[in-house]
DNA sequence: TGCACGATGAAC
DNA sequence: TTCATCGTGCAC
């Protein structure tokens, strides 16, 4: 599996979130390797995006969005769920794309339809927040054969209080895909 | 130091 | 539609 350079992730966030579709997400951890496919994200596109966390600005939670491209964001929702976002751009761009949902590959149990399902699935806490997703036990890579599929594009999920960005498509997934948290 | 508020998920 | 549950950010 080739694993993505930091170049895929120093891109126009949309572009970075549409490609993230198909590839996969690995973690290893006590001595298990966890492989999920990436079939939803929502792209958040920095400061001026008033969905983002980005838009309230640089706070202890959201430095590491303003941080260097292809590190992990993770944080906690609600005390209780985690969710995963990939940074994006470069420094000080403060965007991210957030990981909504996987398809289960290896060594994944449970449901994985949702931001914080797919982060219980795949063991993600925010002892992974600012890690480097160029490492070799938390990355994402391409997969050797990608089936062909269409991307679906839509609003973001939870975020009606963004004003005209709730509106906004910026919610991408695979179609047709039963993973998906939400057609 | 206190408190309102979530990029959710599950139950009712 | 309601609620569980707690770290964060900002008001006071």
């Amino acid at each position: 599996m080739r694993k993505l350079a930091r170049s895929f992730y120093d891109r126009d966030t949309i572009v970075v979130a549409r490609e993230l579709l198909g590839k996969l997400l690995v973690h290893q951890s006590c001595g298990v390797k966890r492989v999920g496919k990436i079939v939803e994200v929502e792209a958040y596109l920095g400061p001026h995006d008033l969905a983002a966390h980005s838009a309230k600005g640089r706070t202890e939670r959201t430095k590491t969005m303003f941080g260097p491209p292809g590190h992990a964001y993770v944080y906690l929702i609600y005390g209780m769920h985690h969710c995963m976002n990939v940074v994006t751009e470069r420094e000080g761009h403060a965007s991210a794309v957030l990981l909504r949902a996987i398809e289960p590959v290896e060594n994944v149990e449970g449901r994985t339809q949702g931001p914080g399902l797919l982060c219980r699935a795949m063991e993600i806490d925010r002892r992974l927040n600012e890690h480097d997703l160029l490492s070799d036990d938390f990355f994402i890579g391409a997969p050797e054969e990608v089936e062909p599929f269409l991307t679906v594009k839509r609003p973001r999920i939870g975020v009606d209080y963004a004003k005209h960005w709730a509106k906004r498509h910026l919610r991408f997934y695979i179609k047709g895909n039963p993973f998906v948290s939400r057609q």
